[in-house]
RNA sequence: GGGCGAUUAGCUCAGUUGGCUAGAGCGCCACGUUUACACCGUGGAUGUCGGGGGUUCGAGUCCCUUAUCGCCCA
């Protein structure tokens, strides 16, 4: 795509000059404390046993059942139920149980869940009005006879009544909290925290035991007792069955489940809880939040900066553990100790190493809480005393040996005998979070921690340009760890990116197979296309629709991209039934056949313009034959070189700003506007005839070369490849250039300095004298259309204008030939209009074309009837306007003043239509 | 559920601080290959600015509300 990148210095987060920083940010993090151990739930693949991210797993509809159970009260007291029913689409999951719930308020929240059903149903449209009205029923009747219950239930709960979970004869609490639903299931939940996101929350909340009974193959683990060994599905059934036979089955649904499943296996995601490393936020979010708040980081669009400043505030703690085979392994050696003894010879022995003492090496022990209540019993808990964890300076490989070497020392016991290994140290084998080590990009590819040339010239950057996604997931952390590591922020301005949909307003992912490959677009198009396309597209809101076409390779007809047909390897054309490949196309089969490649609108925009920008060059250079550089006086141009250059002025202006403000759309659609619609359509038209004149041609050439010049300095960051051509093209014949002196050019246009703004040659007055030729042209040319004169037939034509107008204009009379066909043959007030005529009625102006023997008289007398019909309702409006009192009274006077010219304007042009309708129709008479 | 964005011509999009007789490209219609360009030129047709309310002399633009769609977070 004509990126200028820096090449020389390539850099990919695993090679060593990375993976230095990475350890090194761990370290400092470990060693100032910031890192911790802690469980965290994952989706668990069971199938190939690792964990995946949330995005990796799809929720599907399955058929399940709904189970309600009874758990036996302990002891309870007169009046008591002795039982609590539960309900479960997942029953082995009841032996990992640590305690049942209740809502603490039953009442209350019914009253809240009607009161919101109430509302819904007064704002609901007639056809769904049925269906909460019965939900409201549903309710009613659970109030009536629940509600009690659970009342009971819930001061049980507060009394410290305990159950007996069944088949795992375990002691469990029964507790109140807000987890539990009233108007949902039995309105009691049995809680499972190690193995379910809701329950965890409530776990942590109640401070109850988490009880892993999971293996990582899926089955169940020694915490299942007898049911240790079976998957969970075997489980599952026994479970329910043992139930049955003691009774405690009180129920079944049939019920729809929205399971998770794995993306990559397609198998049931298992919720477990799992030992994740955390890297503590509270302080570290702040500093990012700050370096935004009083602008040393700006966001751009600003909207932006909400999201991120409402993620980072929540400062939740960032895990960055991710069970994956390949990254950044985490550098932590643990030992478990699992004897008070164990653990103190442990400490005592890092206490004296001289690495520790030294701050090379850094450990921290973590001291699992005792799980209250169920020591002894029949779950035991597979869970160290203590776990120490060490953490070493990555810049001596000395002390990660020293450490290691460890391993192999013998333990030995207090009375002297020899004891069994226990310094055993082992790494984690998790894998650190990729966006660890893409958060110190910014300054880690530049040789952090070292403090290399590189880091003190490049360093802070100026600008990202990124997607919105990845503001909270990368950027926040790279301001993040540039403030920790290096002090400064890594840049100083962030653009957010649109991001393209497709025609569904969907947004591209491999799955759906409606992504476009930049690969066709260049190949179809050319990578200037595809550059300067994206640009006119990257506008300020956060989506842009592209929606994309097959091109049949056989018959060039063009077939509409349906979600069935662009996941598809191969495609038939339905025209000429020919067959072609796509980008999925990898068989050897699928990938003989011709590509379809994918177009669009878009890139053909593009295209288009290149191609005229090419085609302009061209002819340019092809006229520059016998240039000679030299001054320019003011005096010698004309109007158009004049006006030409006052439109580069003002155009350079635009572009340069625009830039600056990242408002790519903006500077492409502005460059667009001036190259073609008045480079291509006026200059270089109005050029032609001085270039063919010896006398005229030196003076054109200069001016030509330098606008052409700028015009590609401006569109080289879009246009690299094409513009760099033309640079060199237009250094054979004009080396050296320019208006105001004639300079070298430099090599390349990638090294050419930025058009600096000639304020200079900005002339209002040459643009307004421009403006008037151009609406004279356009009359004329309408007129021809109008009466379909044949392009080639010459026509006259006189201009009524008052004498200054005239003025203007008659500087303008020979572009009049080349460009339109046409000859005035007289300016000012005094123009008659002649017999037979077409008329084109402008602000202070009239063209009158003549067509003598030409003349349509009754398309004339249409058009014109056309026109007093419009200008009838302008001036209505108007009138209505200026009428208003509140109007002229309130509104600013210019502003009032100009409805008032305008007005005026409006009623001559009026009065000189009607005049020539009435020559017309006495002509038609 | 919360946040952000979109809704303007058949399609894809512009429209700065309210002053608009609402623009562009493609597509469409008519004419035209004049020696840079048919990936072109000239001209033309095309809009209740999603719906409803409000502020204002004046709303595509500001406020409220509602609908539909998309994205992010829970």
């Amino acid at each position: 795509m004509g990126c200028s990148c820096d090449w020389q210095r390539l850099r990919f987060t695993l090679d060593p000059v990375c993976a230095r920083a990475v350890r090194h940010t761990f370290f400092m993090l470990f060693k100032e404390g910031r890192i911790y151990r802690g469980k965290r739930l994952v989706n668990w693949d069971t199938f190939l046993q690792t964990a995946v991210s949330d995005d990796e797993v799809f929720h599907e509809p399955v058929k399940g059942h709904f189970w309600h159970f009874r758990y036996p009260v302990i002891d309870p007291k007169p009046g008591e139920p002795a039982h609590v029913t539960i309900a479960t689409t997942r029953p082995e999951t009841m032996l990992g149980d640590t305690a049942v719930a209740v809502h603490p308020e039953p009442a209350a929240a019914l009253d809240g869940v009607e009161a919101d059903l109430n509302q819904r149903l007064a704002a609901a449209p007639a056809k769904l009005k049925g269906e909460i009205q019965a939900e409201l029923d549903a309710l009613a009747e659970r109030r009536e006879t629940l509600l009690a219950e659970l009342v009971k239930l819930r001061d049980m709960a507060a009394d410290g009544r305990m159950l007996l979970l069944p088949l795992v004869e375990r002691e469990i609490p029964l507790i109140a909290d807000v987890w539990a639903k009233p108007e949902m299931g039995t309105g009691s939940v049995k809680i499972t925290p190690a193995h379910d996101p809701n329950d965890y929350e409530v776990g942590l909340r109640q401070n109850l035991p988490m009880i892993n009974i999971l293996n990582l193959d899926g089955t169940l683990n020694e915490n299942a007792g007898t049911y240790q060994g079976q998957t969970v599905l075997e489980a599952r059934k026994h479970v329910v069955a043992d139930l049955d036979a003691q009774g405690l089955l009180e129920d079944v649904e049939d019920r729809e489940i929205d399971l998770a499943h794995s993306d990559r296996s397609k198998t049931p995601i298992e919720p477990l809880l799992t030992d994740q490393w955390f890297v503590k936020m509270d302080d570290l979010a702040q500093t990012a939040m700050d370096a935004v708040a009083d602008g040393r980081v700006k966001i751009t669009p600003a909207r932006y900066e909400k999201g991120y400043h409402d993620w980072l505030s929540e400062k939740r703690d960032w895990p960055i553990s991710r069970q994956l085979w390949w990254g950044h392994q985490i550098p932590v050696w643990s030992h478990e100790c699992w004897t008070e003894r164990e653990r103190d010879e442990c400490i005592e022995r890092l206490k004296k190493d001289q690495y520790v003492i030294d701050g090379k090496a850094v450990y921290r022990i973590d001291e699992p809480p005792r799980i209250p209540g169920v020591d002894g019993q029949f779950a035991k808990l597979v869970t160290p005393i203590a776990v120490v964890h060490l953490c070493v300076c990555p810049d001596a490989d000395v002390v990660e040996s020293h450490f290691k070497a460890m391993a192999d020392l013998p333990e030995v016991n207090g009375d002297g005998s020899p004891g069994q290994t226990c310094a055993y140290w082992i790494q984690s084998e998790d894998v650190l979070d990729t966006w660890f080590s893409s958060a110190l990009w910014p300054h880690s590819t530049l040789g952090w921690p070292e403090r290399t040339k590189e880091l003190e010239y490049y360093y802070p950057t100026d600008l990202l340009i990124t997607s919105r996604d990845i503001i909270t997931l990368w950027v926040a952390r790279m301001v993040l760890t540039g403030l920790h590591n290096v002090g400064k922020v890594p840049f100083h301005d962030v653009f957010i990116h649109p991001k393209i949909l497709d025609s569904y307003g969907e947004g591209m992912s491999k799955s759906k197979g409606n992504g476009v490959d930049p690969i066709d677009v260049m190949e179809k198009f050319g990578a200037d296309s595809l550059r300067f396309g994206l640009a006119y597209l990257t506008t300020e809101t956060q989506d842009i629709r592209l929606p994309v076409e097959f091109e049949c390779p056989h018959c060039g007809r063009l077939i509409e991209q349906t979600k069935k047909n662009r996941v598809l390897p191969r495609v038939k054309c339905r025209e000429c039934g020919g067959q072609f490949s796509t980008q999925w196309a990898e068989k050897p089969e699928d990938r003989a056949l011709p590509r379809g490649p994918v177009v669009s609108d878009r890139f053909e925009l593009a295209r288009n313009f290149c191609n005229k920008l090419w085609n302009a060059s061209r002819f340019a250079l092809m006229n520059l034959e016998g240039f000679e550089p030299g001054e320019v006086a003011d005096d010698e141009l004309l109007v158009g070189d004049r006006w030409i250059l006052s439109r580069l002025a003002t155009v350079t202006q635009e572009v340069t700003v625009a830039l600056g403000e990242f408002r790519y759309a903006d500077a492409a659609r502005t460059l667009y506007g001036f190259a073609w619609d008045e480079f291509c359509s006026f200059y270089v038209e109005m050029v032609k005839g001085r270039l063919q004149d010896e006398a005229t041609r030196p003076l054109a050439q200069r001016v030509l070369a330098h606008t052409l010049d700028v015009l590609l300095r401006l569109l080289h960051p879009m246009i690299p490849f094409l513009t760099e051509e033309v640079w060199h093209q237009l250094a054979q014949v004009a080396p050296r250039r320019g208006i105001a002196a004639a300079e070298p050019a430099v090599e390349s246009i990638m090294v050419a300095a930025w058009p600096e703004v000639d304020r200079a040659r900005r002339d209002e007055r040459i643009e307004s004298q421009f403006a008037l030729f151009q609406e004279v042209l356009r009359a004329v040319r309408e007129i021809r259309a109008r009466q379909n004169v044949p392009p080639k037939t010459k026509i006259e034509f006189m201009v009524r204008c008052d004498t200054e107008t005239a003025d203007l204009l008659r500087p303008m009379e020979r572009y009049f030939e080349p460009m339109a066909a046409a000859r005035p043959t007289a300016f000012g007030p005094d123009v008659e209009r002649p017999a037979l005529s077409a008329n084109v009625t402008l602000t202070g102006m009239e063209v009158f074309v003549d067509l003598a023997g030409l003349i349509d008289v009754e398309a004339e007398m249409t058009k014109k009837r056309q026109e007093l019909d419009k200008l009838g309702q302008f001036i209505a409006a108007k009138k209505k306007k200026l009428d208003n009192e509140s109007f002229t009274s309130r509104a600013p006077a210019e502003v009032v003043q100009k409805e008032r010219d305008s007005l005026a304007e409006l009623e001559e042009t009026r009065s000189s239509t009607e005049a020539a309708l009435e020559a017309l129709s006495k002509l038609a008479d």
